[in-house]
DNA sequence: AGTAAACGAAACCGGTCTGTATCGTTTGTT
DNA sequence: AACAAACGATACAGACCGGTTTCGTTTACT
């Protein structure tokens, strides 16, 4: 392997197990033991741990918006379906071994605080891609062109989180946690549920026949 | 403090500490740090980690559900005002203090494993919440209730990722970061960044005039 | 061929993690 | 008053964390 390449050997890595198991979860040892590369070589390249998440991020990002570009101009050339060949783009995503919901919103989560670099670096994702969807939007000669890419982004953040627990299927799949016969033992046996607000009474909800 | 309620405050505690950083990144010794209870007595409680997170979860699922469905029926009468109220109910949550994100959506996201209690727990409010949708809509004798419950879940969901990144406002608020010119630098000057598709190239989008 | 940087391997550091064990004290109940 | 359970405080266990240091070897470039 080459020296440059280990650089990039190490994010690949890095982003099949952060995006597996997280990225509090993930040590610096599993990385370089996946990866083969020494310990010193890593921390050649990054200063920190959220300096290679920083990388990870960013890598994705570029990845992501790439191949979305390309899906969509060659979906079509006219604007609308093109817009509409976004959700395709994400269909795809959804059908990919290595989907595990949005690595973004994850890092979002696991590091809440707002000055964080890796916060950051998830918030510029979400941004460039509301731009991209105002370039389309305004492509099609929309009055509100930044309104409406950021209705169609909220579209697109709603199907990931929908897409990223029903076993990587757009639509809702029912899965086998799901279907459990939709009853009433939601919560399983838990000594911890002692309330019995916990579980909802679907029989007690009105219906209109 | 009596004993029954140490149990609860130790809930209330890690829901605080866990909303805040995540879960991983919250350790036990916080936990009882902040409460003031001793070790030994939150695993008399509870066994394990993941039993008080499974738990917490499942006290933020009874508190959300049972709030929703107050707002909702105390909203109005009519049924497809009801859907529309749980937007509403969405937006005072957004501006709650304590808002940061989905904490169903972050322990998925940092219990990954399907087969993991926490990852469960996260699934069954999930499931709870679209069977809710599915009675309101029900109630509005909407010809398919659980794919209009299902909808009405995705804008949830995109709602909830919104509002969990733009400073605990529904619509997005132009934030600091956010700000910045909207210009080309976006990824900063981080030597990570070496290849140049980084960063967009926002003059070569088609535009309409 | 010679030189300097990059590398792999592994020991090592202080700190933190989840979870357990010990023990003396407080509490609730009969 | 007596007894058993729960409690607080603390030390401890073993593993793992992110990160540094050392050193002998390999690689790349001139």
């Amino acid at each position: 392997m080459k020296r440059a390449e280990k650089r990039e050997h190490l994010i690949d890595t890095a982003i099949d197990l952060f995006n597996r198991a997280g990225f509090h979860a993930v040590g610096i040892d599993q990385v370089i033991a996946e990866s083969g590369i020494a310990k010193t070589t890593l921390y050649r390249h990054f200063r920190s741990k959220d300096d290679l998440i920083v990388a990870v991020l960013q890598r994705i990002d570029a990845a992501f918006r790439d191949a979305l570009r390309q899906t969509v101009e060659a979906a079509a050339p006219d604007p609308v379906a093109r817009i509409l060949a976004s959700f395709d783009f994400l269909e795809t995503w959804f059908r990919d071994k290595a989907f595990y919901g949005c690595p973004f919103m994850g890092a979002a989560g696991e590091y809440g605080e707002r000055t964080s670099p890796v916060f950051q670096a998830a918030l510029v994702h979400k941004r460039l891609m509301i731009d991209y969807f105002e370039d389309l939007a305004r492509a099609a000669a929309h009055p509100d062109p930044r309104r409406f890419a950021e209705e169609i982004n909220l579209l697109h953040e709603g199907a990931i989180a929908v897409a990223s627990r029903s076993g990587r299927f757009g639509t809702l799949r029912p899965d086998k946690a799901l279907q459990s016969g939709r009853a009433n033992q939601s919560w399983g046996e838990t000594r911890s549920c002692r309330n019995r607000n916990c579980v909802p009474n679907r029989a007690g909800s009105s219906t209109i026949s």
